[in-house]
DNA sequence: CAGGCCTGTGTGACTTTATCACTGAACCGT
DNA sequence: ACGGTTCAGTGATAAAGTCACACAGGCCTG
């Protein structure tokens, strides 16, 4: 079923209209929903799958700041799309995904006719703000192997993970190097077994 | 004059109504807007001076995260508001600062009624969202040395100023020993001064 | 105005993280 | 099987964070 809860609180009329006048958009895995500098075509609000977010910096390094999944509004869109202004990151699909792209016209409409999708927009904003806000945190303070640990402690279920330590290292905005050894320390412990391109989890992970 | 410049896009009944029905509220320098955990009482809006909005980790340290100034909208507010949340930061008077405070009711009717008013509400929320991704990016990736530098020369023009390294590491979020040091540094360089809770520029400070 | 107190600063020793440079292993296509 | 490419491992060194403590400046109080 392609909904997405924001626009299921419109009103019944609006509701139809709007369902009909947009057709999802499928991206597969590795697709560039945005890249920095790219201008905004409209707002995506994502049905199901997975995109990260993430910014390269002047350093040349990267760091993802977020993910969008079902029922997420990419609400950095809906800045870029007021000012007109670029993305200042990028869009990566990780899990195939389906959005509705909002087209400004219709986003403007939406926000002066339903109080219920302004809320939507609202909250959503809400949540990636304290998201960054947590992150800046986890960045200035947090020590990289508690960070490590805990990205792989979210992931431990999957039992075997498929990323390299260069991916890794641009999840926790940190060196390749960094990620290595201190990846290379969890397996001495015993607690995952490295190869080429995987992690894999011993039933001795702590949980 | 005590206006904020997204009250005056309002059309003319409206804008008079709203404004007879707020009071600017004046907060000294060092009074606290809101802390950590507080409630959301209305959307703040600044008409001058100049606030600090800082939140501390479970580490214990903080970090400052912007600053609002005259015409700024606290959108951080909003969110809060919004899902009734507490903050998740506090908020620092610098300057002291005048501010209309914008109910919750208010709010939603300004959202209603003037497309304007949205604009305004989701341009200062796009700014705040870049700002939080550049500030991640920063804290990520650069050097500690340039970061200080930087903002340092954004305050040359003052001469003197009046700030502990402690305060100085705070904005930065770092600790007090590393801008201590880098500070002895940037003396011995001929750069600065240094006295107790002052640093004087000379006038070699590189611009 | 001497002494005590609090806050702010300086610094050594050590750990963690970042950077640089390079090696070798695993995989892929032909 | 070979050669190229991507990935991972690691030593050396620099930058930044942590811990512990000494001491200096300003302020209050007797």
């Amino acid at each position: 079923m392609l909904q997405h809860s924001i626009l299921e609180t419109l009103p019944e009329p609006l509701r139809r209209e709007v369902l009909s006048g947009l057709q999802p958009l499928h991206f597969e895995h590795g697709r560039i929903l945005f890249r920095a500098g790219d201008p905004c075509q409209g707002l995506p609000l994502v049905l199901n799958g997975s995109v990260k977010v993430q910014m390269t910096g002047l350093s040349g390094h990267s760091i993802v700041l977020y993910r969008m999944g079902a029922d997420d509004i990419c609400t950095l869109s809906i800045g870029c799309l007021m000012t007109g202004d670029g993305f200042r990151a990028e869009a990566v699909v990780e899990d195939d995904a389906e959005v509705f792209m909002v087209p400004r016209g219709l986003f403007d409409r939406l926000m002066d006719q339903s109080a219920d999708f302004r809320l939507g927009i609202m909250e959503s904003y809400g949540r990636r703000l304290n998201d960054l806000m947590l992150l800046v945190e986890e960045v200035a303070f947090r020590r990289m192997d508690e960070r490590l640990f805990q990205w792989l402690e979210a992931r431990v279920r999957q039992g075997i993970i498929t990323i390299t330590h260069q991916e890794l290292a641009v999840e926790l905005g940190t060196a390749r190097e960094v990620v290595s050894r201190l990846l290379k320390e969890f397996e001495r412990k015993g607690m995952l077994r490295l190869a080429r391109g995987k992690i894999e989890f011993t039933g001795s992970f702590p949980r």
